[in-house]
DNA sequence: GTTAGCACTCAAGTAAATAGAGTGCTAACA
DNA sequence: TGTTAGCACTCTATTTACTTGAGTGCTAAC
């Protein structure tokens, strides 16, 4: 594959094809380079390295008497090699910071907007997904004659409330009773290592109030799992429909259906993105660069796919991405996700 | 307004040139109702009545030489007087019924999805509207040495966290005397009754601790206020560009456009919608259809919009709506909508 | 190796021709 | 007086042929 080593002229016209595509959009043909260039070669010179450069598999022409426009291949190389990142600021990101963002999920999709008014082109971010959730700390609370109420600290200091059916109303005695066998019980296990033997203990302690904890297990598990749940935001899916390439067939369509359905497009971002990323490493600093067909992600083939990874404390991380048309502003895309990121950092740094 | 009354045979005319274009989405012609009803009359006569028809402004020609379509009058007249309701099922619904949707926005989610699947047009659902929030029952508990945490039952039995930093630990038996003193104190009063004069009073029975108050206060007010918040849950946008009457011009992209920002749409729905309702009232049951202009959102003027309201207990109440084109079907729509009414009834009754 | 020049290709736009669905109107009929 | 047949007319949509222009590939000369 590395075999086909460009010289440097070559990798100038390259170069150049390609920056006035992501411009203009459309093909471009000998004389614009022959002009735009400071290379002072005639049309006819660029002719040849064009040919050339289409052997190679960097461009292609969408037919004979058209220009040429950027392979995935060539995307690529571009991407790799020439790509100048700019440091681009994130507009408005004060007011993501300035409001107490108290629940992260408000945060996360201030962030989505943000990303996608900035760019111009769609944008999804997930929530941070623990390796596995332990239960912290739990306490029952009496509500009313019929109900108690579970609260449920997970790792990571989230708080969860369950409200839990009640056969009567029950002493604070035997709440803080049960409280404390839950707690000495419970504390710092995950879903996995709650097992059946903790479980008789459990009721064992808890005596005439055995038939309680069954309720109370559930809600706890149903806690974790809520918790496990990654969810998906996205914003400025509408914008896709303003890149023609997209729009014209039914590519744009597909995609906007993908982004609507955010039940399904976790388990995608879950399950594919994650796992394409360690085969190939296709990375600029921390970002991912999906062009075209490297997405692992059906409806985005026709599109460019980046993405970046937060992290929210040491090893808790979610993923956020832009989608656009491969002949996205790659350097702009780029460097907005990576300021992006600094700033997420200080944001959950402060905190 | 009323002087132009139809006589029989024109409301069977005008009836089945609808139904023929609610089905084809194409002009109808006069050869097409002559053959296709059992009125047994010719093209020419009916020609005659379809000019009469025109002039009353109940039909409209897209030109000279086309058949007629039905104009936003002659859609209300179908809606108000010659619609047959049908009745119909809302597949899948037991499966909501049957997971138990802790949290209402889950259920709501589902009802929104349902909706567009059932129907193929656009669905929308917004969480219901308290008129005010009273604070039912406050508790505040150690967390670690620099939180506490507040947990606040707001009418409807809404439990919500509400994490406070806290200088130092407390003990016990100090956040047994604050949470007596909170809950003697505001125990049924909404934002606008907790009053200085109150908060003087709590902060003198707090004593030492009255720097706690201020943070507890504002956790109350930011819980009052999350709930306040009209949510919208959308589903099946993307249906909107199955319709070449709305995805031809760009009405789709306007209207994906305004259903992507919750936000906003938020506030239109409650500004707008239950404005009108009281204004003109064109409601069928507990149904109203908006056609075309009489809907008060811009981007859905080419749209029809059928909404309901449900309730979901004595006095707090949601909308739901569905948004197609105009030659949507209306018996279904409206059908559906009823018969999810009473299915919504059921669970929020059992609850 | 570079360049000028020329014949060739192909998409896109323009213009004219055709087909077909549907109307409005007139005149005749019951 | 209401209904119908018939015919000329209108307008869209589709097809076909023609033109334009951008861009190429190749050859021959520098």
């Amino acid at each position: 594959m590395e075999t086909d080593r460009l010289d440097s002229r070559k990798m100038a016209i390259l170069n150049a094809i390609i920056r006035n595509y992501l411009e203009t959009g459309e093909p471009v043909g000998s004389r614009t380079i022959s002009k735009f260039t400071d290379l002072s070669l005639s049309s006819a010179t660029i002719r040849n390295e064009m040919a050339d450069l289409e052997e190679l598999g960097y461009l292609v022409q969408p037919h004979t008497s058209a220009g040429r426009i950027p392979s995935d291949k060539g995307y690529r190389l571009y991407v790799d090699k020439m790509m100048e990142e700019k440091v681009e600021e994130v507009n408005n990101m004060k007011e993501v910071l300035d409001q107490k963002a108290d629940r992260i999920e408000n945060l996360l999709k201030k962030v989505a907007k943000l990303l996608a008014v900035n760019t111009n082109y769609a944008s999804m971010i997930t929530t941070p997904k623990y390796r596995s959730r332990k239960l912290k700390f739990i306490q029952l609370t009496n509500v009313d004659d019929e109900h108690l109420l579970a609260i449920i600290f997970l790792e990571g200091n989230i708080p969860k409330n369950k409200v839990i059916e009640a056969d009567h109303r029950y002493e604070e005695s035997v709440l803080l009773k049960l409280n404390i066998v839950l707690n000495s019980l419970l504390q710092d296990l995950d879903l996995e290592e709650i097992n059946m033997n903790i479980i008789q203990k459990i009721k064992e302690q808890a005596g005439e109030d055995s038939a309680l904890i069954g309720r109370v297990l559930d809600a706890i598990a149903e806690a974790i799992r809520e918790e496990d749940n990654i969810e998906v935001y996205t914003s400025g899916a509408t914008n896709i429909l303003n890149y023609p390439e997209l729009s014209g067939d039914d590519s744009a369509r597909k995609l906007l259906y993908t982004l609507e359905d955010k039940q399904e497009l976790a388990e995608l971002v879950d399950d594919k993105l994650s796992s394409v990323d360690s085969e190939h490493k296709r990375t600029k600093g921390d970002i991912q660069v999906y062009i075209g067909n490297e997405t692992p992600i059906d409806s985005m083939k026709n599109c460019s796919v980046v993405t970046a990874t937060y992290e929210i404390e040491e090893g808790v991380y979610g993923k956020v991405g832009i989608i656009g048309p491969k002949r996205m502003d790659y350097d702009k895309v780029v460097g907005t996700l990576k300021t992006l990121m600094t700033q997420l950092d200080e944001i959950f740094r402060k905190k």
